[in-house]
RNA sequence: GGGCCUGUAGCUCAGUUGGCUAGAGCGCCACGUUUACACCGUGGAUGUCGGGGGUUCGAGUCCCUCCGGGCCCA
């Protein structure tokens, strides 16, 4: 290995090298290549970013950060061999790769391991303690009760969160540096470091002074558990058990009852309507009149509305403050009241609302007052069976229930003062007036990117399409990137919440719990006349879509900023294009008005044997190292990189044994085809000379490379690693299995100084053959092709020029590559005679009749020395021409054997 | 209910704008330890291309329909 800094070699024909093979061993192995390898790359400095290049020469990649308080599993290790395939043919192509990586550790899923591991709770109230020791350490696992948490400032559980942390991302380097990613170790970063929270907050700053990020007081998604609200994008429809339950209500003029169904019988007295379809018959008589609720006495009109299903239940509803997002529509365009009976905490509020006024529905909320919504129910129906108002028993009913997918009970609605980001969920009505259809411009965003595979970008536009809200970026959580703002407060006491105070892009990260607005001083926190820092924080997405901005320097190097965005690849999961990969282009649109990159390649899930996406659940989850350990890295990698983009793969163990094989092959055979002209215990020159290439056989193969070499590189530029690797692949394996065996022979020669034109020639097309197919494999098998780099040429392969099939074109000489096929052929009928005769490859062939088509006579000509020795022939090989009908292309190319007569099999050697 | 993907050998998958007799690897069977390789080599067997209909001289490929699997949105 060189000990120079890496830089790339130059590009210039690989002709003119001259190699020298020193360092083959005699035995060749896969194991011990990883750590070797690894501390060499990181000695060598091989993929370290050169920041002096310019954006053209530059391929930058967007690297999903992986959540560092969960665990890396066999999905990760698939996606992220993609990316890196990618990232290393770039960089064979002179790329300048810029491959930094992330370390996700903002959100709820850090804030409860720090919370278990060190025993503490976030409570932002609270001022910053120097050297804090925490109560516990390494509690995980018992989970601590909430009043023994003991709590600490915001700032203190951030210190926490990267302590614990620090330790996730070596054990996470740890694993990508032994799969061998080629990423630049000096480029990492952190979603809840403090230049992504500048970042995240500056972008902020910069929606609100647009009139992008704006607050309103409204309806919204919420978690009862966690007590937040919940973006769209966030939401999960799970199937819920309930109940039908059949209610009276009553005209106010008398008459029959109105039945409605009602699987939210506890919303009763939250209720503001009853809504049926404008189009349905049973309830034209009612519009327009009024009824009363049940047990409540609560007078409420009967409305139409298209969004009433007429098949549903009883075809009438009762519309609540607030049972569902229909609820929230009807609420909005009939203009109803507001009456929120659900409080934050999912329990039933304490005071009596004034619109109950009869002294029975009074009596009947003292009863629910504070009771969770299933204690609520059981008593409201109790209630309504016994005024009579209750048709028939619940009957059972399973539904569609949104949920937060990291919670486990339904979400209720409540209103509450939120921070929103326009995405072209809403229409957007500037204040002079004019508007912007923010839809259609990200829509148009999502046909400029490159998706890889295309059929990908419906999803992106069906998400976009079908957004019916601004994206709801604040959560009432504590740990997290907080809102730099803080609101002043006016001499009576109230917070002037439409008037926020803003800090300079200089001054962040600022925390609005622990820094003071400009102007004020920290007595005046919560006092009339004085300030108060808003509560809460950033959805962990609207840092995470700024994933090009962090690492890419923005704010902080907008010179290293210049050179690498927008960037050229976003690499991800199908199941975050609506979370992930949209809110990123949303960001880079309001602020940019340009794409953050211009590919986004998907990779598909990891099914287990049962077709079924392994989760950890299943408890028979596969560790990643022990995976890599196992069967080593190339062979993991390569079981990756067979599986085309977009598509789900099965795990299988059966094709990382493939891969490995391939790279214990690539040792052997590359062994093989470079010691031809050794010299026992001495260093060996080969001169990589296309023009030495004289025999037809020879220049056959290397044609047949060079389509390969155009088919490979073809496939990579439109990512499609899987094709590249296909077409290598099953080119090698000819290579070794005819081609080697064919001139096998002739390469030996006199010995290694031999010297004549022909011993030249297989050597050099060897020679040739290997340097080009080590690169063309490189991307997939880092590891092996390294190997056989280091024992005749310096530097690293990674940093080689990726080849081009020029040269090799020019080498052949215009000679057939089915030449090579033909021969191979010829060479597979002999064996198969000796095969069919049960004998030994070794034994030779005293007289042969070999029928060949006409048309491939004068290619088995051309190689019939090298097909003689090949199969071991002593005596006569006579060619005839078959008959049309004897032909039968499909085995062996119509080539057969007529007559053979063997000879006997020399006596074995002794083990 | 709407959208997207998918169904090819026992298994995992290729199969280009429709074009000769549908391929690969694994596994299986038989043979063979030849100075690169037993973590090996050589040879062999294996198909109702999910079902049905249509377009076409010709369909795994295009159209319709049905069935199965997966994902997303209502």
């Amino acid at each position: 290995m060189s000990t120079s800094p890496a830089t790339s070699e130059s590009s210039a024909p690989q002709s003119h090298h001259t190699a020298t093979v020193t360092g083959v061993p005699d035995r060749v192995s896969t194991d011990g290549l990883e750590a070797k390898y690894d501390e060499a790359w990181q000695s060598n400095q091989t993929y370290a970013f050169d920041r002096t290049a310019d954006r053209d020469q530059v391929y930058a990649i967007d690297t999903p950060p992986p959540t560092v308080s969960g665990s890396l599993h066999v999905g990760h290790v698939f996606s992220y061999t993609h990316t890196d395939v990618i990232a290393r043919f770039m960089r064979m192509r002179g790329k300048h790769v810029f491959y930094p990586m992330g370390w996700d550790d903002n959100g709820l899923p850090t804030e409860r391991r720090v919370q278990n591991y060190y025993g503490v709770r976030c409570d932002p109230s609270l001022p910053y303690v120097e050297n804090y020791e925490p109560p516990l350490q390494g509690a995980e696992g018992k989970s601590v009760k909430a009043a023994d948490q003991q709590p600490i400032s915001r700032r203190n559980f951030v210190e926490l969160c990267e302590r614990l942390t620090a330790e996730d991302e070596k054990q996470f380097e740890a694993l990508w540096r032994r799969l061998g990613l080629s990423v630049d170790w000096d480029h990492t970063y952190q979603t809840i470091g403090a230049r992504a929270q500048k970042v995240a907050q500056a972008a902020f700053l910069r929606n609100l002074s647009r009139g992008e990020a704006y607050q309103a007081e409204a309806p919204g998604l919420w978690d009862v558990t966690f007590q937040t609200a919940v973006a769209q994008a966030e939401l999960e429809a799970r199937d819920y058990p309930g109940h039908y339950h059949r209610v009276a209500f009553h005209p106010t003029v008398g008459g029959d009852p109105i039945y409605i169904e009602t699987t939210r019988p506890e919303l009763l007295a939250a209720c503001v309507a009853l809504i049926a379809h404008p189009n349905d018959e049973r309830y034209q008589h009612l519009f327009g009149t009024t009824v009363r609720s049940p047990l409540f006495d609560v007078e409420l009109p009967v409305l139409a509305h298209g969004a009433a299903e007429m098949d549903k239940g009883a075809g009438i509803a009762m519309c609540c403050t607030f049972g569902d997002l229909t609820d929230v529509q009807w609420w909005r365009e009939l203009q109803l009241p507001t009456r929120s009976v659900i409080r934050r905490d999912g329990r039933i509020a304490a005071d009596i609302p004034e619109w109950i006024e009869s002294d029975r529905g009074r009596a009947l909320y003292e009863e629910l007052a504070n009771k969770t919504t299933f204690t609520a129910r059981k008593i409201v129906v109790d209630a309504l069976r016994e005024s009579g108002d209750l048709d028939g028993e619940p009957s059972a009913t399973t539904r569609k229930t949104n949920f937060f997918e990291k919670g486990d009970k339904p979400l209720e609605i409540v209103t509450s003062r939120q921070w929103y980001l326009r995405n072209g969920g809403r229409d957007w009505l500037k204040d002079d007036g004019s508007t912007r259809d923010l839809r259609t411009e990200l829509l148009g965003r999502g046909d400029e990117l490159a998706f890889h595979p295309d059929f990908m970008r419906v999803r992106y536009a069906n998400w976009v399409g079908g957004l019916n809200g601004d994206w709801l970026i604040s959560r009432q959580r504590f740990f997290g990137v907080p809102f730099p703002v803080w609101y002043p407060i006016d001499g009576t006491g109230e917070v002037k919440w439409d008037e926020p105070i803003v800090p300079s892009e200089a001054e962040l990260p600022i925390d609005p719990s622990s820094h003071v607005p400009a102007g004020y001083d920290e007595s005046q926190r919560g006092e009339p006349g004085g300030f108060v820092g808003d509560p809460d924080i950033m959805d962990t997405w609207a840092t995470s879509s700024l994933t090009p901005q962090i690492a890419g320097g923005w704010l902080d190097d907008e010179d290293l900023f210049a050179r690498v965005y927008p960037m050229n690849l976003r690499p991800q999961g199908q199941d975050i294009i609506r979370t992930w990969l949209f809110s990123t282009v949303v960001r880079a649109h309001l602020e940019f008005d340009a794409l953050p990159w211009s590919h986004a390649a998907i990779s598909g899930w990891i099914l287990d044997p049962d077709r079924k996406k392994m989760s950890k659940s299943k408890g028979n989850v596969v560790t990643p190292m022990g995976l890599l350990e196992e069967h080593g890295s190339d062979a993991v990698r390569y079981w990756a990189a067979s599986a085309r983009l977009g598509t789900d793969a099965a795990f299988e163990v059966g094709q990382m044994k493939i891969g490995r094989r391939l790279a214990i092959k690539v040792l052997n055979a590359s062994k093989l085809a470079l010691s031809f002209g050794a010299q026992e215990g001495q260093a060996q020159t080969i001169v990589l000379d296309p023009t030495s290439v004289t025999v037809d056989l020879d220049r056959s193969m290397l044609a047949g490379l060079a389509k390969v070499v155009d088919e490979a590189t073809a496939a990579l530029e439109s990512y499609d690693h899987t094709k590249a690797l296909e077409v290598t692949e099953t080119f090698f394996w000819t290579f070794c299995d005819d081609y080697i065996e064919l001139v096998k022979d002739r390469a030996y020669g006199e010995g290694a100084d031999d010297a004549s034109v022909e011993v030249v020639s297989a050597r050099t097309a060897l020679a040739l053959a290997v340097d080009t197919l080590l690169r063309l494999l490189a991307p997939v098998l880092p590891f092996a092709t390294e190997e056989v780099w280091s024992w005749w040429r310096e530097g690293s392969i990674h940093r080689a020029p990726w080849p081009v099939a020029e040269p090799l074109h020019t080498a052949s000489g215009g000679v057939d590559p089915e030449l090579l096929t033909i021969a191979g052929h010829t060479l597979a009928v002999l064996r198969k005679t000796k095969s069919e005769a049960k004998a030994s490859m070794r034994t030779p062939i005293e007289d042969v009749t070999v029928a060949v088509p006409a048309a491939m006579q004068s290619h088995v000509e051309s190689a019939l020395n090298d097909v003689r020795n090949a199969g071991r022939v002593t005596g006569p090989l006579t060619v005839v021409t078959p008959d049309e009908n004897e032909i039968d292309s499909a085995v062996h190319g119509g080539i057969a054997v007529r007559e053979v007569t063997l000879g006997e099999a020399p006596p074995r050697k002794k083990g």
